[in-house]
DNA sequence: CGCTTCTTTCATAAATTTGTGAAGTTATGG
DNA sequence: CCATAACTTCACAAATTTATGAAAGAAGCG
């Protein structure tokens, strides 16, 4: 196969370790990432993640450039196509990726956004309001004065209050991450 | 109604409203407060809470108490005890209710934590370190100088910066709610 | 302009999850 | 010390979810 310009998805040649059991990973993917990644995506899981997607999201966390195409997703992860397709719709919905197109080829990249953390901090952003809304909605239908209605009124409050916290947290993030001063998203080449 | 003590289970003699649709329910558990209660349960299902226990959480929250007894639950929810059993071990293993018993009978009541809130941020603490352990795990993995390592040394520093802050979140939280200055959580009964 | 390659959609099959009934256990009350 | 009432555990049935293969749909390339 002539390849395009990534020449880098031959991994039965690389494999000279002789049978690994874990069959024919990437060179760059040994069994334990592996592992790893399935450790990884079954904490996201646990703490509500789609199963799919959080493996999807794990490898990318663990991938070099924090992007992989669809090919090289499923032949680490062991899933079809189809499955990729649905994750990487939901991680793109809820904006953890971008997807992208390389240029000289029609496969596509998917990549973890630049600040992933952000991202789903704004996420969860949304959650909370949504919950906020809820408990005003309940408070109205039992009556706002009465226990219950002042026990959602209460939610509420907690909800906006919180809200309004993560803004700050976030800027002071940005500014704990500038006294580390250790740019860890940008990846200068001298690893590998 | 003389209420309490245990005789407060005869609701089909009190659905004098003729068929209301959604069978006999109690009558401070009209089918608004019904549906109401499902769909705070949606909301919290959405965001990976078990089912039952999500029911079961927001029928206790548009309780008069803040507390039910396990046959109480049952009438409301429409579940058998088994399905309460299990929803009121995993609420109280995440610390989101207590359980208590009357001192004349053997039934037992659940009861929401007086502040929930505080409790579940504890939680989400709980949560975080486990992530923080794993990312430091991943970084070994793969390496804690390379791309993906640095990548993940950065998720793990970002949990710790979490976990530091939900501290300060509910510190401001408590100020916050004593200015408002409305003891949401005590019901001194006028409402009755 | 059609071929090739990748992605998505859809129906199906499999697996997991979920809730129930019934038996078993604990604890209260006479 | 037995009878009773409530809660829990267990095995099973049902429903939902999950992932796949195959076919259809885009998009570059010759």
């Amino acid at each position: 196969m002539t390849m395009d310009q990534p020449g880098s998805e031959a991994p039965e040649e690389v494999t000279e370790g002789a049978g690994r059991g874990a069959a024919d990973l990437p060179a760059d993917y040994p069994s334990e990432v592996a592992e790893f990644v399935e450790r990884f995506a079954a904490d996201l899981t646990a703490a509500g993640f789609q199963r799919m997607a959080a493996r999807v999201f794990a490898c990318l966390v663990v991938s070099r450039d924090g992007a992989l195409s669809s090919a090289e997703l499923a032949e680490r992860l062991r899933i079809s196509p189809a499955a990729i397709s649905g994750a990487v719709r939901y991680l793109g919905q809820i904006h953890l990726i971008s997807r992208e197109r390389e240029p000289g080829s029609r496969r596509e990249r998917y990549r973890l956004h630049q600040s992933v953390w952000y991202e789903a901090m704004t996420q969860r952003d949304q959650t909370l309001k949504r919950w906020e809304l809820t408990a005003l909605t309940g408070a109205d239908v039992v009556g706002r004065d009465t226990p219950a209605g002042r026990r959602l009124l209460e939610t509420a409050a907690f909800m906006v209050f919180l809200e309004e916290q993560l803004d700050e947290i976030m800027e002071r993030w940005h500014a704990h991450r500038a006294v580390a001063a250790t740019p860890l998203e940008r990846d200068d080449e001298r690893g590998g």
